[in-house]
DNA sequence: TCTTAATCCTATTAAATTGATAGGAATAAG
DNA sequence: CTTATTCCTATCAATTTAATAGGATTAAGA
């Protein structure tokens, strides 16, 4: 499940990925531009940077901005970040691997059938990076727009 | 997120689809099998049932069989009915569909990137069946035996 | 130096979801 | 009738989610 907090991280970044890459933004500009509780965003903006998607300014005129190019910041791992593995369950994942106390790991058929889930998930995810998702949108709206 | 509901359901049905067809199964029989609390799968079986996966017999001597084939029943629609859409996020769903209330539906990019993650999700849930998934377990185990 | 405005830090909390458990009613076989 | 099962309703504890509160720290600029 992608959480608020994965939710409004992308949409930060997204907002970060389309100004000059050097520029400063403020938490409650973000906040107040995509509808996001200020104090919330204010922790998981602390978590990105942590991270090290973020960089950040301290004091009057601080503010965040992205540590490195949009285009090298992977969408799964902000999202892994933010909300935990991908996979749907501990045992298929392969980032943060935790052993089934009631399975046996090798003949479980959930188990491999959540593996393939959680490819499918990454296969998505990990090829993605914040400079396609912050291009691409804006261009898929106006294909759907109906001819005049 | 596959929840500890969607694992023991799918495990039960698992156990149901590598018996004989009509014979029945008993919840205490299963659960005992595979280590799943017994009163939790009590309700578990009754959302299969009502799903239309499972057909029961009430009484001594009774018990729950498969109210179908196996093969016609889809991985996908198990655990719709156990744990809810499959779409990491509600805007995202086709089966569940629900607008977010602080968004934009047509310009928003974590939509459109979720509905691709949701649909590379449904190609891989949507198109096994329980026949596949319990035929299936028991050779990749052989498959990773070391060569003696 | 002082004011101001920002990030940063720690703690708390309310609501929802998850993962069960308890106790017994209804049903049917033998 | 006894016994063994599904079925039904209610309850509960733990965890996760989604925030909010309050202030400490930092740095720019007057």
């Amino acid at each position: 499940m992608l959480t608020n907090k994965g939710k409004y991280g992308l949409k930060a970044l997204v907002f970060l990925a389309r100004r000059e890459p050097e520029e400063l933004a403020l938490v409650s500009e973000i906040a107040s531009s995509r509808g996001i509780p200020r104090k919330f965003l204010e922790a998981i903006m602390t978590d990105l940077r942590n991270a090290g998607f973020l960089s950040s300014r301290k004091g009057k005129a601080g503010g965040y901005r992205l540590a490195k190019p949009a285009s090298e910041i992977r969408i799964g791992s902000v999202i892994r970040a933010l909300d935990g593995p991908l996979a749907p369950i501990p045992c298929a994942s392969k980032s943060n691997y935790q052993r089934c106390e009631d399975c046996d790991e090798e003949s479980c058929e959930v188990r491999w059938l959540m593996v393939d889930v959680r490819q499918a998930i990454c296969d998505v995810l990990d090829t993605r990076n914040l400079a396609e998702l912050s291009a691409q949108a804006g261009l898929l709206a106006l294909i759907d727009e109906p001819c005049p």
